[in-house]
DNA sequence: GTTTGATTTGAACGTGCGTTCAGATAGGCT
DNA sequence: AGCCTATCTGAACGCACGTTCAAATCAAAC
């Protein structure tokens, strides 16, 4: 009978996954043994094997929670209003969701191509399914003349670009609040698009 | 006396560096060998060791000459007229660039990581001096009031991200020339940061 | 206190890594 | 024709890789 209580497959398992993702995100996958993820979770590397089959899965199981858990958040966030409303809805919940896991949207840019093709095709829908929710807004904001945007495609990969900059500059200590740089971000996004 | 005509050195060093930078830009720096590099170019391991002393040098020498000849391009383009020309100058200067050669540049972002950290600084820098330049316009534009900018860095941030966002998407054989890609990023950049 | 099975160890497997270097090769020079 | 040397080969170095598995461990269940 399984263990319930006192096992380490409930504490191991979880400290596995925020090693990988932590080393991932740090030095990229493929410079990643698992001998460091172990020696980080204070483990020899066999072990790591009753919670991965292989460390491949363990990419695509991280970065499949992670959009998992993008759609879930996203899906809690009102949908209803005005396209300009929503579309401010929209950029804030990007910048906070990404900041918010650094890392996780670290390896899901860089690790990509270090999926397997089946994997790869997975989270590359996850994916779509996401830029699709920006789409639709810039496309019903075109419709009802309150934005401007002749190639909605083209302006969903560019709103959805400039958002996902901030990880690259932003830091919790600097000069600006998130608060503050959401507002700044908008403000951007909402004049790029705006008729 | 150095052989100047006949010499494989002419030959293989730039397939040499060809090789690294499409398998570099395919698979990633750590998972590219140099055994692999070597295949590519058709040549033992150990004969790549006359063109570059170790690989760290290598990736570092094919981000270097990259960013020396993004400034030099940059370089040549008119620097003259309104803030406005200026910003559109620099938009389609870099969108044109970026898409002309893909693998440096997707090399560049992704493998910053990998380079040893005084390699890392020199590149960075680069990279800022780059950034600069088109700081520079927005300001020029906000102090002249042509551009709306509260904060010149972010702006520069999300203009940079937004534009280079374009090597994700684009294919040559797709619906648009690059000359159309081109405009429709610049109406939206002037859009961003226009008063 | 013994049994039970989930969990971990530690060693081993074959493979490939970056780099080195003595020796072979071959093209330009005199 | 023969020398010179830039270039390349092929083997070797020690090391680390991902993964497997029999044996050891140990907490819960009885």
């Amino acid at each position: 009978m399984a263990r319930t209580q006192g096992s380490h497959s409930g504490i191991t398992g979880p400290r596995v996954r925020d090693a990988a993702l932590r080393l991932f995100a740090r030095d990229g996958y493929a410079a990643v043994s698992m001998r460091q993820i172990a020696r980080e979770v204070g483990v020899q590397a066999g072990a790591l094997y009753n919670y991965t089959p292989d460390k491949q899965t363990l990419l695509f199981s991280l970065l499949k929670n992670h959009m998992d858990e993008l759609l879930a958040e996203w899906a809690q966030v009102e949908t209803s209003g005005s396209p300009l409303d929503r579309l401010e809805r929209f950029a804030r919940f990007h910048i906070r969701f990404n900041i918010e896991r650094p890392e996780a949207i670290f390896i899901s840019y860089m690790e990509l191509r270090n999926l397997e093709p089946g994997n790869f095709a997975v989270i590359e829908d996850l994916r779509r399914t996401y830029e699709k929710e920006l789409e639709t807004i810039l496309r019903d904001g075109g419709k009802s003349g309150v934005f401007d945007v002749p190639d909605p495609r083209i302006a969903t990969m560019a709103v959805i670009a400039m958002l996902t900059g901030v990880n690259t500059w932003y830091r919790a200590d600097g000069r600006l609040t998130l608060e503050q740089v959401e507002t700044i971000y908008w403000d951007m996004v909402r004049k790029t698009v705006e008729a």
